[in-house]
DNA sequence: TTGAAAGCGCTAACAC
DNA sequence: GTGTTAGCGCTTTCAA
């Protein structure tokens, strides 16, 4: 006898009627809820999996008006999102979900654009949203909390009440300053990207903080902030050197990146004439030479507990306002 | 009088009532299917737009039997998904998807194991699917293939009957290669990685013309194939210099950056002792000095012309069986 | 040109 | 413990 053939289309009213039960009860042995005898819970359970049937998600969704997916969201700015932070951030997003009836829906924001996260929102695609960065002054944020979907940001937000991970930059950049300081580097640069992000504000705090602990006074002369394009590095680079900065202490990867080049240029030796260090760690300082001194994050990890997270505020769980996730501190050569 | 406050859940049927006309107005109003009355119709588009009205995606769904989700599916491997190449595809595709009712889907699908795939299918979550990489005998196309669900390949596959978007590698490489070997520089070794992915193949095809299209004849001596780490990368080099080669020339971006990397840590120096050109540019290659000659590609436009055309496939639409997207031959410094 | 009514496949009171 | 029934919000015959 033929096994069973791909049905087209096998619903629950055809399970019922092949075992001679009613949908409730075939829908009770999936869903686990309600009473339902055992045996009877099995042949339901044997006859579903014998014959591969799938509840339409549709149906269940139209039911229990739930939707099974979740957002992500990222900056649709073509410099931003292809940073490998938010591949990783993603795969850690979609490993949760694996394992779970969710999925993973895509929303492309920008700064001041965030009409197709309204879109997925408005049209009930989604139970829950993971922002995958957050500005200052977010529109994304403002807007879900105005909502009743439930979200969590990545990176830390200034907004009240809202459920955030991150990782724990602050302390991370503590530590790392004041070791340098500690290494006796104490004219210490730092050259720093956009204002509009929070986390470059809990940075530059942790810099402080990290000077302060290893006794250094701040200079704010030293202090590079805000710069935008790779011109503006280029300039606090120069600013840095003509203040006499013994080493230069990079909000992040980029930034990082584009002061080599022109140390490289300029035919600066690090670490011999300066030291360089990052606050943010990627492969694009992955093939530098020598290797760069930097604070090492775990993308994937911060996708996990964000999504796993947002899971359970949709499951009605109640969870950390803050989460904030470890860090370590690479101390390379570029340092030395 | 108050505005219309945030109505928490305003459908079809609440319109109808508040115009005193029927839900198949409505509906047809909507749709633009069936015949209704032109001011009747702009009483109802009028007071859907006034009222914020969004039809419920999953009843629509549930009745017409669409999810107007499609799937973007890629390599769930680590050291594979963060390539640049996906984010921007991904862009490419959400960008055609906005302007739709369609939404995008993720999946992470691994070389042996595409059960995430599977399942999304299975649930009906989506009406297509994506595949962004393609591989030789890929599991993933096969599954598809034996589905009743449209889809389309990014990168060319040997399946038949496979509806596939593609950079024209072949002709792309045979260009560059022959542009290479006419300026004199005839001893080329090639240098590239795993088998098991069409595009290489399909390199090595291009390789393989442009020689011939230049008059040199083909020497297997100076191909050094199927390298997976950067251990095997290293190796080809060693090969490539001790059959004398003039200019390697590397089958991707990744495996450039090992053999550039590799040349500077021996003291060799390009394009001094040595040519080095690249079958694929990307940020990899950005940083070197000298620039690299590479081919340049727009991964964007591959995932808005993949997406376009699925979702032609979706409305039962004709479509080509393959395209072949544009590129662009960079010369650099670093075959001076 | 419009409307009534029957589903789409599933869930959840409420009976039995 | 199990079944009946009434929706969830929308589309689509079929009549009017």
């Amino acid at each position: 006898m033929m096994n069973d053939t791909e049905n087209k289309n096998i619903t629950i009213g055809d399970v019922a009627e092949a075992l001679g039960v009613s949908k409730t009860t075939v829908s009770r042995a999936i869903s686990g809820k309600g009473r339902i005898g055992d045996e009877t819970r099995q042949r339901v359970l044997d006859y579903i999996e014998a014959n591969n049937y799938r509840p339409n998600p549709m149906a269940k969704g139209l039911a229990d008006q739930r939707k099974y997916n979740i957002c992500w969201a990222i900056p649709g700015d073509s410099n931003v999102y292809d940073l490998p932070f938010f591949q990783r951030c993603m795969a850690g997003v979609c490993e949760v979900t694996m394992a779970t009836d969710y999925d993973v829906l895509i929303s492309l924001v920008y700064e001041k654009n965030i009409s197709h996260l309204k879109r997925i929102v408005e049209n009930k695609k989604v139970d829950g949203v993971i922002l995958g960065r957050t500005l200052v002054d977010d529109l994304a944020v403002k807007y879900l909390k105005g909502k009743d979907i439930p979200f969590v940001t990545i990176g830390s937000s200034n907004e009240k009440n809202v459920i955030q991970v991150d990782n724990d930059h602050e302390n991370a950049c503590k530590e790392i300053t004041s070791i340098l300081a500690g290494k006796g580097y104490r004219k210490l640069a730092l050259i720093g990207g956009s204002s509009s992000h929070v986390v470059n504000a809990t940075r530059q705090r942790g810099f402080e903080l990290g000077l302060r602990a290893a006794g250094v006074d701040i200079n704010e002369d030293m202090l590079f902030l805000g710069n935008e394009t790779t011109a503006d590095v280029e300039r606090a680079v120069d600013g840095a050197l003509s203040v006499g900065a013994e080493c230069i202490v990079c909000m992040d990867d980029c930034i990082c990146r584009d002061v080599l080049l022109k140390l490289r240029r300029d035919g600066i030796s690090v670490p011999g004439d300066l030291k360089v260090a990052s606050f943010y760690n990627s492969e694009l300082l992955d093939d530098n030479q020598p290797q760069i001194t930097a604070i090492q994050y775990d993308p994937k990890e911060i996708g996990n507990v964000a999504c796993t997270i947002l899971l359970k505020i949709i499951a009605g769980e109640e969870v950390e306002q803050k989460s904030l996730l470890g860090y370590e501190v690479l101390l390379k050569e570029s340092t030395r």
